[in-house]
DNA sequence: GAATTATATGCAGAATTATGCATATAAATT
DNA sequence: AATTTATATGCATAATTCTGCATATAATTC
């Protein structure tokens, strides 16, 4: 009898789309945007890493269909395509035991408009360390 | 201003959990697992790999702490450490509209004792298609 | 139209993961 | 203790992903 390897069609496109969300940066990415749409120097303010870093990630989660751009002027911003991914997400968080994450919530020095449409953000309910920046 | 790049402890470890599901042949090996503690040959008959890349794959859920396995003679029977994993895979099956898997169901040939315990198991109810084999 | 601002793409080397195959171990049977 | 059955491990190669950096594009302002 010739052993025939199951087909997993399903659990191959599963997979794949588990590659797109198994990465810490772009998770942090999807959590930013369940949130708000979100322009790219918003990122680059709240997660510290190197905007064309950044914008690769981008591709990839956007090329995956998971998110959509739409620029205004000079600004790109995303948006979550399949709000649905961040049931997962959640379903990760409650599995693991992680608290939802905090880092996201704040982006200082952000230069976006939606980040200085009136008031400056969080600044005063923060309290930085002494040393935390040289 | 030195830009520092965010932690991500979360989303790190989230994302490594991730991996270890980001494989077809492992999301087939839980989601049999999901319904039985399972033998290794059992999983060979339904899937049809090697039996060292099951071996292997085995190992990486292993060490990843999601499957654990007890030995019964001849046979080593693993099953699920983490049974909420299962509230992942079918929030993620949700979420791409596939069905759970058919294939999973049936391990025809299958030698392990809880296979041939008494009854054959499917048999009867399962119409092989001509030419289906040779 | 030149300079500026925001974002995207290309590419290369490093690192990690996937896969296949030979072989090792471990319990059971003789 | 030799053989058989079930499973595990080791290792090599191929394939993929990660990451950083240089550069390209595209809209805006001057």
């Amino acid at each position: 009898m010739k052993k025939n390897k199951a087909a997993l069609n399903a659990q191959t496109s599963q997979a794949n789309f588990l590659k797109l969300l198994a990465h810490p940066v772009r998770i942090a990415i999807l959590q930013i945007l369940s949130s708000n749409e979100t322009c790219v120097c918003h990122l680059e303010a709240a997660l510290g890493y190197p905007q064309p870093y950044l914008s690769q990630q981008l591709a990839v989660l956007r090329t995956g269909g998971l998110i959509s751009d739409r620029r205004d002027g000079w600004n790109v911003y995303y948006q979550l395509e399949q709000p649905r991914v961040i049931n997962l997400l959640n379903t990760l968080s409650d599995l693991m035991e992680n608290p939802l994450e905090d880092v996201l919530l704040s982006a200082p020095n952000c230069p976006c408009p939606k980040c200085n449409q009136s008031i400056p953000q969080i600044a005063i309910t923060k309290k930085i360390p002494l040393g935390a920046e040289e």
